[in-house]
RNA sequence: CGGGCUAUGGCGCAGUCUGGUAGCGCGUUCGUCUGGGGGACGAAAGGUCGUGAGUUCAAAUCUCGCUAGCCCGACCA
């Protein structure tokens, strides 16, 4: 993408309601811009990251056996009212009216819905097991939305429901997330800390959130250091092992972790003094196992092998998507600007032409532009007239991993200089040693 | 929902107390110079001062209502 043809609204300084970082960021490098009170317009940047994002949850749903699907935003009322949370969700729900005074709402989340969907659908225990998700807008009226995209109304989530004969099953399920979720926050480039939860309105017997640690995150947690050095291990998971599925489960749930809500200080006080963390922290998923609670009263009946009905046990799983963003700029970022974590990152790379009316110059970016364009590498090409400066503030602000320089100065010793964004690091390159070095480091990144 | 604050050009702000020609910086446009870290000089465009009513010869400024946004708390993916 050439910039003069992008459309990239940056700003300078930074506007006056913005208060946390990610939220200014995100203002800044015109990648949202508010629309009413916790509603954004996502820019043409922004949209990229989300969809950026929003690939690599599908792309690990996928892979641990769920099936994506789309459920709409809005919602008949009839359904709320079956299951009981009508009434019980209170002014967080938006309710609408259509033009026959029907009830509708615009959907905080499908409990109800995937079970509709399920009950007029399903009738033998043979379908099961059977994990359903989508990736859609949700709408919770917050009394008070505030740090961007971070706790807007509006916002775009992963919500996947499982159906299982048993609880046993369903816990199977619940594990099955529980690891899938780990992964998806890794290649996303965070580290998130799974942590016991309340399950609040979706109610339930089993919850875990799971957190990213950051000082301008709303919840308070309480955790064991060793969690930070766990990993899920590498290369393929066979999700439906499921005796290996709860080892990794296992080992994250062991040590102590939990937010204020479900905070034990004397359970706390039993890990030793120098692994005990107490930070702010983002939440950016959460999994609950609540058994029967919707299936029951919406009658989701399935016909066991000894040829009962009975009612399925459920699960629901959610990842903020657009939440995300904003959490991962919180985590990623320096004083210039956004470092986007490579799997995530808008573009690549950055390509700056330093004169624009340098005809070597112009020949030489064309031909980087070219060349790994060709090779499905997404490159942001600032070709504008603007003095070097503000190409290097601009660039350092969208963050993008890597920064190809050319200019006059390089090109008499026939050298572009390639930086990496995160480290500062700067290296002098000829055009074969640099278009060599971005597809390997491109290269590296497609193997997940 | 309780408490506090704000609303003036695209963005950041001054002007309001003490009523009298709407201003500054950044950005934008044009020109000249400049060209490796938000450059210089010159010219220009752009504002019913959130909104409605009131007081007054006169309202961005005073009074009352409304709306929107922000902050602290409670609540939440």
């Amino acid at each position: 993408m050439k910039l003069s043809q992008y459309f990239l609204p940056v700003l300078k300084e930074v506007p006056a309601e913005a208060k946390i970082i990610s939220h200014q960021l995100m203002l800044r490098c015109g990648m949202i811009k508010q629309t009413t009170a916790g509603i954004y317009s996502w820019l043409p940047l922004g949209f990229k990251v989300l969809k950026k994002i929003e690939e690599i949850v599908h792309d690990e749903q996928i892979k641990a056996g769920h099936i994506p699907m789309l459920m709409p935003t809005i919602q008949p009322a009839e359904l709320w009212q079956e299951s009981g949370r009508y009434d019980d969700y209170g002014k967080e729900m938006l309710r609408i009216n259509d033009r026959q005074d029907r009830n509708y709402l615009y959907g905080p989340t499908n409990e109800e819905l995937i079970t509709d969907i399920f009950r007029s659908n399903v009738s033998s225990y043979k379908d099961l097991p059977l994990t359903l998700y989508h990736i859609q807008w949700k709408f919770r009226d917050e009394l008070r939305p505030r740090f961007g995209v971070m706790r807007g109304r509006e916002f775009y989530m992963k919500d996947g429901y499982n159906f299982d004969l048993n609880e046993k099953e369903a816990i199977n399920a619940y594990n099955r997330h529980f690891v899938s979720y780990l992964r998806t926050f890794n290649r996303i480039g965070l580290q998130a800390i799974p942590m016991r939860a309340e399950t609040g309105p979706i109610g339930g017997n089993y919850s875990h959130e799971f957190l990213v640690l950051a000082n301008t995150g709303e919840s308070k947690v309480f955790f064991d250091k060793t969690l930070l050095d766990l990993d899920t291990g590498q290369g393929k998971l066979d999700y439906y092992q499921n005796t290996d599925i709860e080892k990794v489960v296992e080992r994250f749930t062991k040590p102590y972790a939990r937010t204020e809500d479900t905070h034990d200080e004397n359970l706390f006080l039993e890990v030793p003094e120098d692994r005990r963390i107490e930070s702010k922290a983002i939440e950016v998923g959460q999994i609950f196992y609540f058994g029967t609670k919707y299936s029951e009263p919406m009658k989701a009946f399935v016909v066991s092998p000894a040829g009962k009905r009975v009612p399925v046990h459920m699960g629901s799983h959610g990842i903020g998507v657009s939440r995300l963003v904003g959490a991962i700029i919180e985590a990623s970022h320096d004083e210039k600007g956004i470092i986007w974590p490579e799997p995530v990152a808008p573009f690549f790379a950055g390509l700056i032409n330093l004169n624009y009316r340098d005809e070597e110059c112009i020949k030489v970016c064309d031909q980087v532009y070219e060349e790994l364009g060709s090779n499905g590498i997404e490159i942001l090409y600032d070709d504008t007239d603007e003095r070097p400066g503000s190409k290097f503030a601009k660039m350092d602000l969208i963050g993008l991993p890597w920064q190809i320089v050319v200019g006059p100065k390089g090109l008499k010793e026939g050298k572009i200089e390639l930086v990496y964004r995160r480290t500062g690091e700067a290296t002098l390159l000829t055009l074969g040693e640099l278009l060599e070095k971005i597809s390997t480091a491109h290269k590296a990144l497609l193997e997940v």
